[in-house]
DNA sequence: GTCTATAGAAGGATAGAC
DNA sequence: GTCTATCCTTCTATAGAC
């Protein structure tokens, strides 16, 4: 998709930008230049650098559910389903050289009374432990399982989030590869 | 302790503004007027901000296993050291008001390739994951347990890392509680 | 709606006196 | 080793022409 309006280019280059180096590293002037466009025009998009960091988020949320939905399309069973989230998030490590999630770096960028920030992080971690929980139900355990329903769900969820820390850090996929078939195992 | 030398106030403060503002929204002028000091002094000290980041990390370190000792400090079993580690976190948290690991926001804020940060976020991590490997090893469990011991010890460090981030994300201890009482029973 | 040009503040870092 | 004073760059944001 080549972008031809400037709101597009904005988008596009933000996205990379704030991603890859960070919001704070990111000037509006690298902006404006690699997007190659003026700087009265990106402020006639948007009010403040701010403002645009928020719809740089509401896309990502958006982007992320989308390209599970696609990822998964093909699976029929919640089994299936749970241990996809970690095969999906494997793949966007590899692709983006493990620069971790795009919510949990700007949330330690920003100032912590930024509530637009803190408000749009939230929801979107809240989203994927709800997707989890959903998974969860739909899956036809044994009763005589170690874990209930509710635990289970909370200890894929938190090893999602722990193992996908700890493949930015190592720059490996292992600890989410591990943290996968330990799940196969509690599951 | 009131700081009497300038060494003392300048990390004082840098500890301080770095993990409470962020290491990019702190700028220098700033610690220098909280610090009672004056620019070149900090620069006596400190080549750049950089090398005040790199102190600032390893204090942070030392600080860190220290008082987890102190801690744990009357704790006799494993078993209650690796639950102790889910306290100390929450214990933590409570007193920084949920703003998270440090190690982990910085790694967030500064440049991929910034490499004395990375490696020292790795080893950070990575030490704190042998720690509970340690322990878990010193455990007497059963034979029959669902889990090795090496998968055990995968999951508690990954939920303690996991329910970290989520106790931050929602200003709440209670994903640190979620997970440790689900250690218990996988123990 | 997009441009050129610039304002005004804050950033990190240094020279040179003491 | 610590200070006052200053340098140059970069930052976000805007005025005004087209």
């Amino acid at each position: 998709m080549k972008p031809v309006v400037v709101l597009d280019k904005i988008m596009e280059t933000a996205e990379r930008l704030f991603y890859e180096q960070g919001y704070n590293l990111t000037g509006i002037n690298q902006i404006i230049e690699e997007a190659n466009i003026s700087k009265p025009s990106l402020y006639n998009h948007f009010k403040s650098k701010n403002d645009l960091l928020l719809a740089y988020l509401d896309q990502a949320y958006s982007k992320w559910f989308e390209d599970l939905a696609i990822f998964t399309a093909g699976m029929t069973t919640p089994f299936d389903r749970l241990i996809a989230l970690f095969d999906y998030r494997i793949s966007r490590q590899i692709k983006t050289d493990f620069k971790g999630c795009a919510f949990v770096k700007i949330s330690g960028e920003v100032s912590n009374d930024n509530i637009d920030v803190f408000e749009r992080t939230k929801k979107y971690k809240n989203d994927i432990k709800a997707h989890v929980i959903d998974l969860v139900k739909q899956l036809d355990r044994p009763k005589d399982r170690l874990l209930s329903n509710d635990e289970l769900a909370e200890t894929i969820f938190s090893m999602l989030e722990g193992s996908l820390l700890m493949a930015k850090i190592n720059k490996s996929y292992q600890p989410l590869e591990d943290a996968k078939n330990i799940v196969r195992k509690l599951v």
